[in-house]
DNA sequence: CTTGACCTTGACGCTGCGTCAGGGTTGGAG
DNA sequence: CTCCAACCCTGACGCAGCGTCAAGGTCAAG
């Protein structure tokens, strides 16, 4: 008669996973001694390896039940099912080991290489931290809406970055981003920008001869991008009236106002 | 201002999943609404990208804390840790597939494939069903233990079955495996038995010239494998009184007794 | 006003045990 | 005979990452 700490040992496993066992009613619990002490006969030791060696194999302890029972075609079966299981979660892994090393190398999390090297050309060109930092978020956010589009989008502001005006521009924005809603220089900055938007908005029409350019961008997303643009920049509302005076509505997807 | 909801969608996760994040410190919970309702700005949809960003690599919540946190060589480390882990579970997995694609091909769990090859010989032979079970059970015992002598024990069995002699005798204690203590052909089949051990005994000496053969069995071992074969023949301690009658004692390893 | 879609907190479930907590038993040493 | 270490027992929480009720309040549209 064999104590559990015995059987377990002969089994090869802890004596807590001997009680798990019967708990989960994968062992039949044994007889009592006259202290309550559980007492075990061999048959329990080879039951209990054979339940190891399943459970060592990766087969779940609901599944361990019925495969100690089961007939070869069933076994047959059971295992294959349990084969597939496994693969798939080495698969997931295998998705997850990719997935970190694309993590350890781009600089940010959640951007695609395009948005870096895009980041990193805004540093280059001496962008402050703040403004790289709210452009980043952007694309965080647009990345994780429509990845697809996101190389299209880049390549555009790659080019519009190269673009003085509108780099000067941008750089004044970051300025004034702080600034009092009655700063004197928001309405010259104001006017700057719709004049950009203008000639943006000219060539745009001369060149596609379409009355404006098809937004992928949905306006949920829209919506999130201008608000991420608004609780960074305190006076960014005050800009928006300014624009509205001047006849630009919006801001991500700035565009012509309704005359009404 | 958004909603959990909107929040989550934006983010790809469930609700339940933002609410845990919260719970479990990695985003901050929001404001509320005047109905307690939390309010999300773009921001926090910014960092919920990020954490899912990393869970989906599989990082471990309680380490998408520091890694949301981290500098770039702390960042590179952690990566390398998890990296180093998504490797360890890949490989346990791939153990787990060898070791049930193995349980698969032999036909009883646990058992090498050189038992499995002894116990088709018993069958071949016209071993009784019980037999072979017990002999099956005494096999998974040693293999739990000894895993690396069984090849060797295995060889010595495979000559010993093809015994005529020692078959007969199999079979014998077979059919009188439930018989009763009195029944008038034990004596003789001890008779026989002890005979069989006194020629193998002879045997051995000339051979080795060695008093005994090295059993690599612990006693422990031989105890249970003792057990586990007087648990399925009743007649079994029977039997052993007669042995010891004989001279003989014990069984798995079965000894000249002490002349005290 | 109703209805359906959301929101809230709280709590259990799943996997396979590890690890106290709190208390009885046993066996050998002194 | 006593003492101590080493076992045994049951019961219960913990972990990872949420899924899934439960029970109830809120909001927007018809």
């Amino acid at each position: 008669m064999l104590t559990i700490s015995q059987l377990a040992s002969y089994a090869g496993v802890t004596v807590r996973a001997v009680r798990h066992y019967h708990a989960k009613g994968l062992l039949p619990e044994p007889e009592r001694d006259d202290s309550g002490y559980r007492s075990y006969d061999a048959a329990a030791a080879v039951e209990l390896i054979r339940i190891r060696t399943l459970a060592q194999a990766g087969v779940p302890l609901s599944r361990v039940r019925e495969l100690l029972a089961a007939g070869d075609d069933e076994f047959a079966a059971a295992v294959e099912d349990i084969d597939r299981r496994l693969r798939v979660e080495i698969r997931e892994r295998q998705r997850h080991r990719e997935r970190i090393a694309q993590l350890a190398a781009g600089d940010s999390l959640a951007l695609p290489p395009e948005a870096v090297a895009y980041l990193g050309r805004m540093h280059e060109l001496g962008f402050p931290k703040r403004l790289i930092e709210i452009e980043r978020d952007s694309w965080i956010l647009i990345a994780a809406q429509i990845p697809d589009e996101v190389p299209a989008f880049m390549a555009i502001k790659h080019a519009q970055i190269e673009h003085e005006t509108l780099r000067r521009l941008y750089l004044d924005i970051g300025d004034l981003a702080d600034c009092a809603p009655d700063d004197p220089r928001l309405p010259s900055l104001a006017d700057r920008a719709a004049a950009f938007i203008e000639a943006a908005a000219a060539e745009a029409v001369s060149a596609v001869g379409g009355v404006v350019d098809e937004q992928p961008i949905s306006d949920d997303l829209v919506a999130l991008l201008d608000a991420a643009f608004v609780e960074s920049f305190p006076c960014a509302p005050r800009l928006f009236e300014l624009l509205e005076e001047r006849g630009w509505t919006g801001w991500t997807n700035i565009r012509r106002m309704n005359p009404r």
